[in-house]
DNA sequence: TGTACATCAGTGAACGCGCGTTCACTGATGTAC
DNA sequence: TGTACATCAGTGAACGCGCGTTCACTGATGTAC
């Protein structure tokens, strides 16, 4: 605006503020999504919850959807870093596979109205979105994904599972993943049959019995 | 509150309009849903689409929630009836197996507002139902998920399935079904493997290769 | 080193909007006598 | 069979609310000279 009557100014230098009432609005917007749904999460509300007047949100992002976006990319990362430490937990790879696993359920169940956020999909068909910002939708959760790629690969390499496309796999697992975190959450009076969980995850992998380990393919 | 004037009343028929209305106050809440997302389904956007005006929807539902949950129970007496009628389309055990798998994503791909609303586990988080309206609404989709046993089971007498427990592999079934319906839903761009929806249902409901087929289990 | 000034984050008041909900009402329908 | 009346579905006006968004502003911070 003003570029025209000083053209060659430098860009200023961020005060330090900015960026921590930035973190502050992505926090206020977490505490509501943790304690009602998304629907919660307004302009207004957000404003309140982190102490500041509602037109000031407007420095740090254009739209209630920006300050969403935001919220589920720190939960992806929050997801991820609590994969690759289950992953880390154990040391044996079929033990690392449901640890990984476990992990990923508990997030859901822990979370569950950030997990419907971040797979609810409502928030990506948002028309308004460019390449760029469709390329970054579409990429958001693929590292917390390689967790389990490389889990389901250990035990492929191990003898462990009879699968041969660990990535194939992983997804099939993902699949059974997020399958038990949503309908669990939905119908929880459901009669869900005893070890689902682990049945789920052995089946999906192609894991082999103990018994029959060791052998390359399912018999000798 | 006139019944002090004239205790013993009749109670007078109903007009035919009345249901009338009902059932076109729900086809409104319908075509928002398919058209927008649960968001939009108010219950002043309701009476317009039904081209009354907002009050008169009080003398058929006590609130919004009420019309939602009218629609839910529309749609999964709609997936029943398409679950029955792939099943019954084909003869062979692992045909009507596949079909009325292929069926469930059918649904979940076309509607995918009303499977989310049905699904998405929201509405019935509501806190003002007593234990009818509670066990009502936990034993919904009951039906739907019976066809899924029924498959399963016929797979399990014709020896082309190696399990024993139909209802929990039907219940794994179900959790891939539902898994991959919403992962599909929420990331397009993911590159899904080839064969994932034919190798889920093969492996969740422990499908044995035709070539080892009528054997009573894996190996003779 | 001092000082005038540009920059910037956040404020406070105000707007128009769609929402759910209420209330008294209207006019058609069906019933009692 | 006629008629007076109770019932009922839906109307129209109005309310208060929280929302997103705008605008001019304030006062502190940092920079140029």
């Amino acid at each position: 605006m003003s570029d025209l009557e000083t053209p060659a100014r430098r860009t200023r230098n961020p005060r330090g503020e900015g960026d921590r009432l930035r973190s502050e609005i992505v926090a206020a917007a977490t505490v509501l999504l943790q304690e009602g749904s998304a629907a919660a999460v307004t302009l207004r509300a957000v404003a309140r919850g982190a102490g500041i007047t509602a037109p000031a949100i407007y420095r740090h992002f254009p739209d209630v959807d920006a300050i969403l976006r935001a919220v589920v990319d720190t939960a992806f990362a929050d997801l991820e870093r609590r994969l690759r430490a289950a992953q880390e937990s154990r040391e044996d790879p079929v033990g690392r596979l449901r640890a990984v696993s476990r992990g990923y359920l508990d997030f859901a169940r822990q979370q569950p109205e950030h997990y419907r956020l971040m797979f609810g999909g409502a928030w990506d068909a948002s028309a308004g979105a460019d390449d760029v910002q469709r390329a970054d939708r579409a990429s958001i959760g693929m590292d917390a994904f390689q967790v389990l790629v490389d889990v389901v690969a250990g035990c492929v390499e191990a003898g462990a599972s009879a699968g041969d496309d660990a990535f194939a796999d992983a997804s099939a697992l993902w699949v059974g993943l997020h399958g038990l975190a949503g309908l669990r959450q939905t119908t929880p009076l459901f009669p869900w049959p005893r070890g689902l969980e682990d049945d789920l995850v052995t089946t999906l992998t192609r894991l082999i019995p103990a018994g029959e380990r060791t052998a390359s393919s399912r018999r000798p």
